[in-house]
This record gives structure tokens, sequence and C-alpha cells, in this order.
DNA sequence: TGTACATCAGTGAACGCGCGTTCACTGATGTAC
DNA sequence: TGTACATCAGTGAACGCGCGTTCACTGATGTAC
């Protein structure tokens, strides 16, 4: 009898699945259709994160997906409408990390780590996750619909430094947080930008001891 | 007689033309070669900094130019050596603006000239001309040929920088003069990825009093 | 000076290719009875 | 329970278009005699 017990355990996480997922709709689920919806979100983002808005297309996308052209509009609008979701995704992402960052730490702890994070030669040397690094040169040459996206996902980020900053008692201005993330991602590109392996280092780690010295964070190196 | 010295003038003109034009080619001159190449540079240049890399088409180059597609290839041997050439341009044109703003000034004037005009809300509101400002993010997109180019931009930027603060007694680090440059160039595409213009403004006059202050220079407003 | 010839920047058709989008369709999966 | 029917995610041919590059050519401008 407890293994009857277990399916039914397993028959009513069957139906849940189903009533759940299968909705008042016929044909395919809704939720297999937010699946594929959210895995083409998923590569698209990957994508602009890597090659740039200009090299995100509708077909490649969605023969990565194992999918053909064509159901791609079943799922977005344009090309466009795309890219505006994909770009909100990465934004999503940076904010997500931002959060995990924080939980269980003070806020001056929170600081030191995300600036340490930020400006490790490990961000440098892979693909960045930060929207603000890989897509900052392209705002001016993207739709209004894309730089509307990208002027919202950078102020959530911001906001959420000067939270920080605000909670640590250090300062309430938001042109400090804005101006923290922009030297840190200047900071990233540059040295992206310096053959000489030992200078790229040291424009980050004195950007990293400036940044802290600013806010009264100690360092440890 | 007048009229006869005039035309004589003329006519020793268009002689020196057609000698130092002609040179020892037949067909079409090498000035009038060159000439064409230039402009296409020229356009070219815009383009790349204007639209980006991928949008620096041939066939939209040539038309632009008043010519048709085939030509391009008596000037370039592809699409993306002409792409690195107009990125040589972009740097070139930069260090020509380093060299003007520190001609007939102090070291310390040329920097605080320098930072004065970088972080103005001016150089924001319009297309940079700055390639560090315009083509960071396309770095790892593009081919090696790109970013080596590029890369010996950067460097000759900071080599110029770096020049200034060691005349001015500063330092002869040049981590801190890339730092610099890489604190400017990101407040300015953070400031234009703030939709508030106070807070924009903020971003880069708080930028512009920290560089000045750090290195010991007098701040006007 | 005048004429024959050589050069080569520029022309424009053609190449193979990939793009975003549309649209008539198919077929797996649901509901209704 | 079994069967008829409806839905709609996904298919794939087709659309017009633009891309970078090649190539046989043209014709303006030079040199040679």
């Amino acid at each position: 009898l407890t293994i009857l017990d277990d399916n039914d355990h397993l028959d009513n996480e069957d139906d849940k699945y189903h009533t759940e997922s299968r909705s008042g709709e016929m044909g395919y689920s809704q939720q297999h259709k937010a699946e594929t919806r959210a895995k083409l979100l998923r590569l698209a983002s990957v994508t602009l994160r890597k090659d740039g808005p200009d090299k995100l297309g509708v077909i490649e996308l969605m023969r990565t997906a194992g999918l053909t052209h064509g159901g791609f509009y079943a799922h977005f609008k344009s090309r466009e409408a795309l890219l505006v979701e994909a770009l909100k995704m990465l934004f999503d992402e940076a904010q997500q990390r931002y959060h995990n960052i924080s939980t269980g730490a003070s806020p001056r702890e929170a600081l030191a780590k995300f600036i340490d994070q930020y400006l490790a030669p490990a961000h440098r040397d892979a693909l960045s996750p930060c929207p603000i690094v890989t897509l900052n040169s392209d705002l001016l040459r993207q739709p209004q619909s894309f730089r509307a996206a990208y002027r919202v996902g950078v102020k959530k980020l911001v906001e959420t430094i000067a939270g920080w900053t605000e909670a640590a008692g250090i300062t309430d201005d938001q042109a400090v947080a804005a101006s923290i993330l922009a030297d840190m991602a200047g900071a990233i590109a540059l040295s992206r930008s310096v053959a000489d392996k030992r200078l790229s280092n040291n424009v980050l780690n004195a950007t990293r001891r400036r940044i802290k010295a600013r806010l009264g964070l100690r360092d440890a190196s």
C-alpha cells in the first residue's frame, strides 16, 4: 500500500502537470510553447552577448534551436522584438547576479565582492556577462526599442548599487553608483584593448584600489 | 600684360599639377587614384564611427562616393582591409586631436583641457570622435586584423596621455594614463545610457572632478 | 605637332549566398460527446 | 471508452532584397615616336 501511495503521489503530480500546462487550449500545450520561447530567448541572449545585435539572425537562431525559420513568428512579432526581449533577459540575469552577491552579505561585503569580481582578470578574459561591457557601443546604432530597454536595465543596476552604498552609509547619490559602474566597465573594455598583459592587469588593479579607497572599503591585495 | 601674367601663373600651376600628379604612370594619374582612395577612407571612417563595423558596406560606400561597386577592388584588397584602414584613420584623427590640444599648452593645461573636453555634455550628445567610445564593444566580435589595429591605436593614445602626466611631474605610470582613459570612456558610455539628464550630467561632473583631483589639477566648476 | 599605342581606374552584369518575413500546409495533441 | 473534430506550433517553399567578390569591358589619359 506504500507503493500505491507512491503511485497516487505520481498520478497527482501528473494531473497537476496536465492541468497547469494544458490550460484550456488545444493542440500543443501552452507549457510547451512557453518552453520553446524560453529556449529561443536563452539562445538569442547568448548570441546577442557574444556577437552583438547585428549578428543575431532569425534563421540561424531557429536552426540552433532545432526548428525551422517559419515557426519563429509564432513566438515573436519580429526580429526587433526578439532583440529587445533578449536584451531584457541579459539585464535580468545581471540583476540576478547582483542579487546573489548581496544575499547573506552586508552592504559593504556586497560592494567589495561586486568590485572584486567585476575587475578580476577572469572577467576581462571571458565573454563578459555584463550587458554594459558587451553592448555599450551598440546603443546609438540600434532602434529606439532597444535603447529604451537598455536604459531601463542600466537604471535598475545603478539603483541596486546605490542601494548598497546607501545601506552601507556611504552615500545615497546615484551618480556615485553610476560612475563606479562606468569606471569598472571602462576598465574592462580598456584592459581588453591593451596587448601588454602586465599593463592590462595594472589597469584593473589600479581601478579596483581606487574605487575601494573612494568607498572606504578595505582591499585584500 | 597683367592678364598674361595671370595666365602664365595659371599655366605654371597647371604644369606643376601635371608633373606632380601624373608621375611616370599612364592612364589615370596616381594623384587621382590617391584622392579617390582618400575619399573612400574618409567616407568609410565616418560610417564605421557612426554605424559600426558590420554596417560598413562596400556597395553603399562606393555609391556614396559616386562610383560603382566594382571599382572598389582597385583601392582595397577586401572589405576587411578597408575596415582596418578606416579604423587606423579614426585613431590617427584622435592622435591628431591630442596633438592639437597639447600644442602651445603646458602638460597640466593639456591634461585639464583634454579631460574637460572629453567629459563635456557635448561629447555625450554628439557622435563620439573617440574610437574607444564608439567601438569598444566591437573589439571581440571583429577579426584579428581589426583587433590588432585597435590595440595599436589605443597604445599610442595611452602613451600620449602618459607623456603628459610624466611631463607634468605627476607619474610616468602608463596604467594611470590608461585608467583615466577607461574611466572617461566609461563615463561617456554610461552617461548615454542614463535617461535622466540631471543624473547623466552628474556622472560626467563627478568623473571629471575625481580625475582632476587625482592628478592634482584645478577644476574650474 | 600629330598619331599609334599602353595603362588602368572605373563600369556593370553576374556569381553564390544569406537575410527577414509571409503563407498555405501538416500533424500532434487537445476537447466534446 | 472510443471517435470526430478543433487548434495551432511548427514546416518549408517562396518573396524581394542586399551582400562581397569576380571579371570582361571601356574610355580617359598618359607615353613614344
